[in-house]
DNA sequence: GACAAGTTGCCCGG
DNA sequence: CCGGGCAACTTGTC
């Protein structure tokens, strides 16, 4: 190495939320330390592999971004890559750094709970261990525990809470990018790097969120360097998932990022000129917005570059006098709002995920309201719901499967399943439905299936954006409802991105595509596809009826969400803890009762 | 206490 | 494409 005699340091690099190498601060600061031993690694935690639920298009898009980070490495060092090693963190880290003689640990900052307790508890045993841990936030725009101690150490709420914040820290400017290494320091010899040898210790496999999309028992735990002792990035045969249902056209990897990001960058025009609210939920091929939220979400794009490559445009084209659209409807303003929720979480902690125990959220007698786990710990698997109604419940499934009978939501469902990524604008339309437009049903519901299906599932922004939605934090004008029919119809009048995820309706003229069972029977027949409930109706195709009367809907919904302001709850009240909330909200749970809580606000104005 | 602002509603009229 | 009515939320500022 042309940096002179290398230290005696030997350096773990633990890579998690940042699979890549560009302007990465902490692996950075860990080649800084000149190391003589540098071993890139990745361990599978077994909260993730079980506990989260991922489908087969995230654990795909995963596994590439872990092929493509180990593929660099191996350019820069013919004896490098990603070493994937499967254990657990907490097992597995004291022992890698005996067998490896670490001097070192390095990684980058993750404010989520889960993994705050878990980098807590690394950091003591690696105390103990007289290994040195170097963290570094690289994640974010913004350190979100520094944005919340600007905002007062109150949850971020909104843009300005967050652009004041920010504007305390290096006037709103994130730090430059780090450029990519170009050389990286060899691992130890074959023989070292060789953990045959090594007691290992097999991860609990239940409770498995993901049992439903395995077809092959999940191996990946039974050899800890994998199936062939190589430390390779596993198959989607080894961890067992049908890799027949990922059939998403996105790609995961630093390389497809950065070529994605390079691309938009070279048309000012579309970068300067994006405001996301214009932006159609209704393209495809190409979507309107970058499809580079996934890569923010896996690290394999730094969020910094982003902002400053933006940033670079937004600049030239204000020294050619042209025009810019600003925060926060630019792209500018959409890293913005990922800093805002990470910011809310991080003050949060906890119980950000979910209603119960949580002071930052408004109460709301949803149905199928999760249950209050007594005494559990933080993991909480597979989280339990109250059946309240049926009704609900058969609506609940019917809107995960795309089968509503509203053409606009079905086909945004379907896009998410195959895809594993909708349009912003699109996730508010089912996500309104599912909640205060529509079902009624508890927005964890909605949250925990856009978990499980988008390649892009960030718990903060997700959970956040389901708040948003549902007015239970963040926004809360409820009036404004978005229509199953007339949203969709006013972004795409004839209906392509219908035809293209609900193909039963394919051939239905445009007049009925958002609405076909306003179709008489005899188009019905002609079009190749009957509008009934009865599935062995007729020859051709069957598309179901609309499983509701969504004016009607929208009225009990608006009335009891209007019932529920005035209760004015939160859920680390009291009442929402010690259950006894029902009988603020009347006890039967009716939709058609009256508003309870106006009636005793009356009482009190008396 | 009034008033404005808040990234992205719908419907109708011009 | 724009503006106002619809019926009406919270937060921040004057």
């Amino acid at each position: 190495m042309k940096s002179g005699s290398a230290s005696n340091k030997v350096v773990l690099y633990w890579h998690r939320t940042d699979l890549r190498l560009h302007d990465s601060p902490a692996l950075h600061a860990a080649l800084a330390l000149n190391p003589s031993v540098f071993i890139p690694i990745w361990t599978w935690d077994p909260h993730y592999v079980y506990r989260s639920r991922v489908g087969p298009n995230r654990w795909r898009f995963l596994l590439e971004c872990q092929s493509d980070l180990s593929h660099s490495y191996s350019q820069l060092n013919s004896k490098q890559k990603l070493w994937v090693v499967r254990e657990a963190p907490l097992t597995v880290l004291p022992k890698l750094w005996k067998q490896w003689d670490i001097t070192h640990l390095v990684f980058e900052k993750d404010t989520d709970s889960y993994a705050r307790d878990r980098d807590d508890a690394v950091l003591r045993l690696a105390h103990e261990a007289g290994v040195e841990v170097i963290v570094k936030m690289g994640r974010n725009l913004f350190d979100p525990d520094e944005l919340v101690r600007k905002n007062g150490g109150k949850p971020t709420m909104s843009i300005s809470q967050v652009e004041k914040a920010a504007g305390q820290i290096n006037h709103a400017q994130p730090d430059q990018p780090w450029d990519t290494p170009k050389s990286i320091p060899h691992p130890w010899e074959q023989d070292k790097m060789d953990l045959g040898s090594m007691e290992h210790e097999i991860a609990e496999p239940t409770p498995d969120l993901n049992s439903n999309h395995r077809i092959a028992k999940d191996t990946q735990y039974s050899l800890i360097m994998g199936p062939k002792n190589d430390f390779a990035v596993p198959t989607m045969e080894e961890i067992g998932i049908d890799s027949s249902l990922a059939i998403s056209p996105h790609r995961g990897g630093e390389s497809v990022a950065l070529t994605m990001l390079s691309n938009y960058i070279q048309d000012d025009e579309y970068i300067g000129t994006f405001e996301k609210p214009k932006t159609s939920p209704a393209a495809f091929e190409p979507q309107s917005t970058t499809l580079l939220s996934p890569h923010l979400h896996f690290g394999t794009l730094s969020v910094r570059k982003f902002w400053w490559d933006v940033q670079g445009d937004l600049n030239k084209r204000k020294q050619e006098k042209k025009p810019n659209a600003t925060i926060p409807t630019n792209l500018l303003g959409q890293l913005l709002f990922r800093d805002m929720y990470f910011a809310a979480q991080a003050a949060v902690g906890e119980p950000f995920s979910r209603t119960y125990g949580n002071k930052a959220v408004r109460f709301i007698d949803w149905h199928l309201q999760s249950e209050p786990q007594q005494g559990a710990d933080n993991v909480l698997p597979a989280r339990a719901y109250e059946i309240d109604s049926a009704e609900a419940e058969e609506w609940f499934q019917r809107w995960k499967t795309g089968r509503t009978g509203f053409p606009w939501i079905d086909a945004l469902m379907r896009q998410l399943k195959q895809e594993g990524w909708i349009h912003h604008l699109g996730r508010h339309s089912v996500a309104c439905f599912l909640t205060r437009g529509g079902c009624y049903v508890s927005w964890e519901r909605g949250a925990e299936v856009f978990e499980e299906l988008l390649i892009d599932h960030e718990t903060a922004c997700n959970v956040g954006n389901w708040m948003w939605l549902s007015c239970t934090a963040f926004f809360s004008q409820f009036y404004r409802c978005y229509s199953p029919v007339a949203f969709g119809k006013k972004w795409d009048p004839s209906g392509e991105f219908v035809r293209r995820y609900v193909p039963e309706l394919a051939r239905f003229d445009k007049k009925f595509i958002y609405e076909p069972w306003k179709a008489p029977i005899a188009d019905q027949k002609k079009w190749g596809c009957r509008v009934t409930n009865d599935d062995s109706a007729g020859d051709g195709q069957v598309y179901p009826k609309p499983m509701f009367d969504f004016d009607e809907r929208r009225q009990v919904c608006m009335d009891r969400m209007k019932n529920a302001y005035d209760v004015g709850l939160h859920g680390a009240d009291e009442q929402v803890l010690n259950g006894s909330w029902r009988q603020l909200f009347g006890e039967d749970g009716d939709d058609h009762q009256g508003p309870k809580a106006k009636k005793q606000k009356t009482l009190e104005g008396d």
